[in-house]
DNA sequence: GGGACTTTGCA
DNA sequence: GCAAAGTCC
């Protein structure tokens, strides 16, 4: 005989709230008067693979802990597995449903190619497990140009996503309701693997939730005005609760709603810059399944193969170590060596610079992020990668090279978030802040402990002409 | 400070 | 024909 017990699998959806698998799963289990058990299955080697950052694992590690105490107020007992490799999920997973009597699994889709292959491979095995689309407002393949294929540019996606979603009822799911007595508190889990303390960062649903009304209720109509500018906190800093789905995007585009119900149809309304970075968001993830190769370090553009990088391993490594001689970039890498998170627009400023001024492979810069961000998420990472370095879609023409002298002045004007990170230059003249001198007369401030900051990597004219004659030799072929 | 530098998808 | 997170002169 069997029980008929269901199985709510949690990967990157950590939350109770508007988590459609976990509904499905305790609706199964009322259909069949039957318990609800929930896993979360631990990979370090597979994460180790994948360059998830320490600080996102702890980060992960934290709110599994919190998932836990919450399920056990549904009555639902969480377990966590520590395997090694997605590989290992089909034996363990078996294991599991037999001792514990469950015929159907539940789980929220992923966009990626290990984890769709993973899956895939999972149900042609046999085991019961229903994939429900969570992870999007509109599911990847919702959103088509006429042809009936994916877009390639974000702007008529855009208007497209907005015309669908502007037809649909965005209403997140509520909490499901216990399916049996409370349990006692569950024991505190660790996983084995590399950890970073994520403590900076407040956890939980219920610390998202906050952060999320709070933006919209202060912030959001500056966002356009101030979201370039580091040294503000301009943005909305949910990046990383995004990233393992500890909120969703339908619970930030339903809490725009809320406030502006006019925010799909408006193009005026006060939250549409914003809205746009949630629907930037969704079509880079539409992107990793429409271009499974995405997914694979490969360039979506097909000339990006003949770009010849120079790949310098000493100049990569003092972009990583933010020692290129320019303060914005190296404050910039600092950001994100000491904190694991490093404000948008100075992503897109040094990924510009890696991959343009030093022509190092998009590749290199990509995994460090992935290595360093709280907030590590393939598809964005990757769009925004293969954007900056011109090999992405939503083509920029190749000579757009960001100035970081221009870009630094222009988004850090007083140089106070570049002196946060690089007190080296705190005593520098705001020009030279902005233009160091490729001849370093501030040497003359170093002190005699040795702290001096080092001249420019490279000269910003040269790198230019440079970067965009060895595009410009592969458009003409 | 406005126009030139460009390619490509999309309607 | 329009647009695309920029820079240069």
């Amino acid at each position: 005989m069997t029980s008929m017990n269901s199985l709510m699998w949690f990967r990157q959806d950590l939350r109770v709230a508007d988590n459609p698998a976990l509904v499905a799963a305790c609706q199964f289990a009322k259909q069949h008067q039957s318990k609800v058990r929930a896993v979360y299955i631990v990979t370090p080697s597979q994460w180790a693979q994948h360059d998830v950052a320490p600080i996102q694992i702890n980060f992960i590690q934290r709110h599994v802990n919190l998932l836990a105490q919450s399920l056990a107020a549904l009555g639902i007992p969480l377990d966590v597995l520590h395997l090694e490799w997605f590989s290992d999920t089909h034996a363990a997973l078996n294991d599991y449903l037999q001792q514990h009597n469950i015929d159907a699994v539940f789980a929220g889709s992923e966009p990626e190619i290990n984890e769709r292959r993973r899956d895939s491979g999972l149900i042609e095995q046999g085991l019961p497990l229903t994939l429900i689309d969570q992870d999007c407002v509109l599911a990847s393949g919702q959103v088509q140009n006429l042809s009936g294929d994916m877009y390639k540019v974000f702007t008529p996606f855009s208007k497209k996503w907005k015309s669908i979603a502007s037809q649909k009822a965005i209403v997140p799911l509520a909490v499901p309701a216990p399916v049996a007595a409370a349990l006692p508190s569950p024991a505190a889990i660790e996983f084995t693997c590399p950890s970073r303390n994520s403590e900076q960062w407040a956890a939980g649903e219920g610390a998202a939730k906050r952060i999320l009304e709070q933006f919209l209720a202060s912030q959001v109509a500056d966002y356009q005005a101030e979201r370039d500018f580091p040294a503000l906190e301009g943005t909305s800093r949910l990046s990383p609760f995004l990233a393992i789905g500890v909120v969703s995007s339908r619970q930030c585009v339903a809490a725009i709603l809320a406030r502006y119900p006019e925010a799909l149809v408006d193009d005026t309304c006060a939250a549409k810059t914003w809205l746009n970075e949630l629907i930037w968001r969704e079509f880079y993830r539409h992107l990793l399944v429409a271009f499974p190769h995405l997914s694979m370090a490969q360039n979506f553009n097909e000339l990006g193969k003949g770009i010849v990088w120079r790949n310098n391993a000493q100049e990569f490594t003092a972009w990583c170590d933010g020692q290129t001689g320019y303060p914005i970039i190296d404050a910039a890498m600092r950001q994100l060596n000491q904190t694991g998170w490093m404000h948008n627009r100075l992503r897109m400023v040094v990924a510009s610079f890696l991959t343009k001024h030093l022509l190092v492979d998009w590749r290199w810069g990509e995994r460090y992020f992935r290595q360093q961000l709280i907030d590590g998420d393939l598809a964005a990472n990757n769009g925004g990668w293969q954007w900056s370095a011109g090999t992405g879609c939503d083509a920029q023409p190749y000579f757009r090279v960001f100035n970081p002298m221009t870009q630094s002045s222009k988004f850090d004007p007083d140089g106070s978030f570049i002196k946060r990170y690089v007190p080296e230059v705190a005593r520098w003249s705001l020009k030279d802040i902005h233009e160091p001198k490729t001849v370093n007369v501030n040497d003359l401030f170093a002190s005699p402990q040795g702290d001096s900051y080092p001249k420019p990597i490279v000269e910003h004219k040269m790198a230019r002409l440079r970067a965009i004659e060895v595009l410009s030799a592969l458009k003409r072929g």
